[in-house]
DNA sequence: GTTTTTGTGGTACAACCATACCACCAAGCG
DNA sequence: CGCTTGGTGGTATGGTTGTACCACAAAAAC
């Protein structure tokens, strides 16, 4: 039945097969047939959209990367119009904690990846590199700002701060993967920490419960 | 020559081969070959002292937590016999920093090792909650203890805190892993937010340089 | 309506892996 | 001295992997 398939959407199939295949039991263990078998079609399929395995785990690896870019613009929408610097800064830095199946898939997959691609020159950690920057400096930005308005301790030194949350938030993820923490837990933690760095009254008052 | 060799010292030469081949190319990549070729020996002695591959992974990973262990020993009692809280609590979390050769070989293994517990039941994350566990209890502990004895802020939560410190300085080792900072980068950033919790003079003193 | 082109299945193959097996050598022990 | 046992090399084997190859059906192009 040869009806002139969508390629794009093939690939995207199968490329999800893949990271089902390496959530569940590791990026090591996939194969061509195994992600043939999750994909539900046969391996001269995988090998006919994507030519070499190579390939179909660099596609994977892009995927990966753009859909963790868009789940982050989608949670800085989320925070309205003119939302507060915490509010960005927290939305960020959430989205390292894995609550949702898709975001506990990803971010193992990713993480999976990213130790990989210390020993394997072939994947090239530049991707794993530049999203980090970004988020530092996109961090910096807002903490200055934060902190010149006022709403900050005006000692804080924003790269160093920035720095801080973001392995932070990092760390408290792959907690998360390993078990160790609950999401909730992590989130709790985050928020505690964000409490402390910008506190949403100034540091003179003690805030109640604010609703 | 069969002159009757060191177990013990024979299967620690094994173990350092399979831990230096896994931080070049990978743990995935490690055969009973490639561990006999860096151990300079045939693939029959690797089976020899091991009898199966998976019992070689187990011990490496049993030796590697260890060893570990053994560091962060050896740096708390580096900072003398009446260390203040801050130093025990920096030297404990420094260990996270892949400094030398030796303990990025140790650090990157590590990794991979609990990344792959995440996926492979055989390996049984236990491991890798324990000693988290356990370095989460120790901050506690002196943490409330700086606290009460008022070198710490006392609105600061032990527990969350411990947990932030636990996650940046896993945040932190990580990135120097990756070759996204450099662990003199990393060191100094821990050891600016461990200023900021435990200010080495009470808060309301600048402190010049502490020579 | 024929002839490409596109999508698909099955299978073959060379490489590599973990492991089992066989042979042998040298030291310790009686 | 015999001979048992610990240490070693080499090789065979069964299974798995990535990939190349062959055949074929149906849609598209002409």
């Amino acid at each position: 039945m040869p009806k002139l398939v969508d390629h794009e959407e093939r690939r995207a199939h199968i490329i999800d097969a893949l990271l089902r295949a390496a959530a569940n039991t590791g990026l090591h263990s996939v194969t061509m047939r195994s992600v043939a078998v999750e994909a539900g079609i046969s391996v001269r399929l995988v090998q006919y959209y994507f030519d070499t395995k190579e390939q179909l785990l660099l596609a994977a690896m892009t995927r990966l990367t753009t859909r963790m870019g868009e789940r982050i613009q989608h949670r800085l929408r989320g925070t309205g119009a003119t939302p507060d610097p915490r509010a960005v800064i927290e939305a960020v830095l959430l989205e390292a904690v894995p609550t949702d199946e898709e975001s506990r898939v990803f971010h193992l997959v990713h993480t999976e990846y990213a130790v990989l691609s210390v020993t394997d020159p072939a994947l090239g950690g530049r991707p794993f590199l530049a999203a980090p920057d970004a988020m530092e400096a996109f961090l910096v930005t807002h903490l200055t700002a934060a902190r010149d308005a006022g709403t900050a301790d005006p000692d804080l030194d924003p790269r160093h701060e920035a720095v801080v949350l973001l392995a932070a938030s990092a760390g408290l993820g792959l907690s998360v993967l390993l078990g160790q923490r609950t999401p909730e837990d992590a989130t709790a933690v985050l928020r505690y920490h964000l409490g402390r760095v910008l506190p949403t009254r100034p540091a003179t008052t003690q805030d109640g419960p604010p609703a």
